[in-house]
DNA sequence: CGGCTCATGTAAAAGTCGTTCACATGAGCT
DNA sequence: AGCTCATGTGAACGACTTTTACATGAGCCG
């Protein structure tokens, strides 16, 4: 059993060579497995062929391999979230929904990044460069939602565009984190995560007093703000956001 | 030191008495402080005063003990949501907000509990009993929202209950696990935690085409259902419900 | 009342982790 | 070629989980 130890070490000599990376690619497949909670230090250790002394090498502790980890996270997840946002286009609105979407799909497809962002229980004001790109990616959602706002329906008070920022990040980390991972995916429900938070979303927007009936594709660079319907009467496209109620 | 262990041995015998008791009780306050991930089966039988394998007497493993608090979570859960909901009294849309802050209250209140139930990423359907305490908790909600729901403005299409409720609930997780809870909490917010929910709560239902204005106090049972302006015209009531813009 | 029995507790031990320390190795510079 | 320092090793410590064999005593039965 042991010679094992030796073959790994024949092949890649005593020193790993990118020990550091192997780490945090082993911690991340552990992770997406068995919880932030269930990774184990020598696990990742082993996994990568060393002795569990070598990743203290890189790592102060555990809690810095799991913020490492969180830290990337912030940063995929910034950048897909601002791919996208693609700057509103074609519209703000659907830019909009796409980046509820991309939200959803990052936590599903990217399961260990976003345990470890939102669900291991470290302390984001511990690591001040994991509190700077976990600020970064919200201000994607937040700067959405100022271009949202500007939108809103003349006669209408002006929604703080913050306030729909965490309106918008709660809802999406609320489906995210009840319906849309792990276990509790299996609960069965009418429609997937995806329809619930977009529906959601749309509620939410006309709550506000956006039009959220289906945007015309094709011309319409940005405002078309307010289609007649959205300050007269109800708001309602036929079917509603939630489809056809049987 | 050991004369301590003698000492409380003398207490209260050989036996214990009510160890099962003893051990939840410690393993809650043990929760509040580190988390469910940091806390420690050892731990609880130190704090109950019994060696490390006497728990064992009572639990399978850990993971049943953390079962037991989580059950017990979504039963204390369920009978403030039940409370909260009080039938709907004295209108629909007050109770159903009343729910919205019992829920959040709740979460804040008992961090140990919600922490056992949502944020230990312990499976839900592995144990049958606590998969249906969780669905009883649940119905508290889709039962506010069936009662919403049918309350719907008329010459609207009618709203699934089921999904509001999922919309509700993830909201309200949402919020209760971003903002509410531990570190979290300290992200700065332009308004509290129940404030954001329930704007955003508030937001929803007008989304819905719910009449959102402050109720009349006093009388009105049950239906004054469409204030005419909720089906006519902007159904902003003045200042919102986020408050003044400033 | 005496004795049995079984639920409940204990101590000890094995296996795993996290973490530290003294020591080994070898990559890269001089 | 030799030095040095970053990187890896093995051993060791204490804490935790879980199992096992053994101890205690509460409650019942005759």
């Amino acid at each position: 059993m042991s010679w094992r130890k030796e073959q790994r070490r024949a092949e890649r000599g005593y020193h790993h060579g990118n020990l550091k990376e192997a780490l945090l690619q082993a911690a991340l497949g552990l992770i997406a497995e068995k919880g932030a909670a269930g990774f184990t230090f020598a696990d990742a250790a082993r996994m990568a062929g060393v002795s569990a002394a070598a990743p203290y090498r890189h790592f102060r502790d555990r809690d810095e391999l799991l913020s490492s980890i969180a830290q990337r996270g912030f940063e995929q997840f910034e950048a897909r979230l601002t791919a996208a946002w693609d700057d509103g286009r074609p519209d703000t609105v659907t830019a909009f929904e796409r980046v509820g979407r991309a939200y959803l799909a990052f936590a599903r497809e990217e399961p260990a990044f976003y345990n470890a962002m939102f669900e291991s229980g470290l302390p984001v004001d511990a690591n001040p460069a994991l509190q700077a790109a976990s600020e970064r990616a919200f201000n994607i959602i937040r700067a959405a939602a100022e271009r949202l706002a500007a939108l809103a329906p003349p006669g209408m008070p002006r929604p703080p565009a913050m306030m729909m920022a965490l309106h918008i990040w709660s809802m999406a980390h609320g489906v995210a984190s009840l319906f849309s991972r792990g276990d509790a995916a299996r609960r069965k429900l009418p429609m997937s995560p995806d329809e619930l938070l977009e529906a959601e979303v749309l509620i939410y927007l006309r709550g506000l007093g956006f039009p959220t009936d289906r945007r015309p594709p094709g011309r319409s660079a940005e405002p078309p703000p307010v289609p007649p319907e959205a300050s007269s009467g109800s708001a309602v496209p036929p079917g509603g956001p939630w489809g056809k109620p049987k």
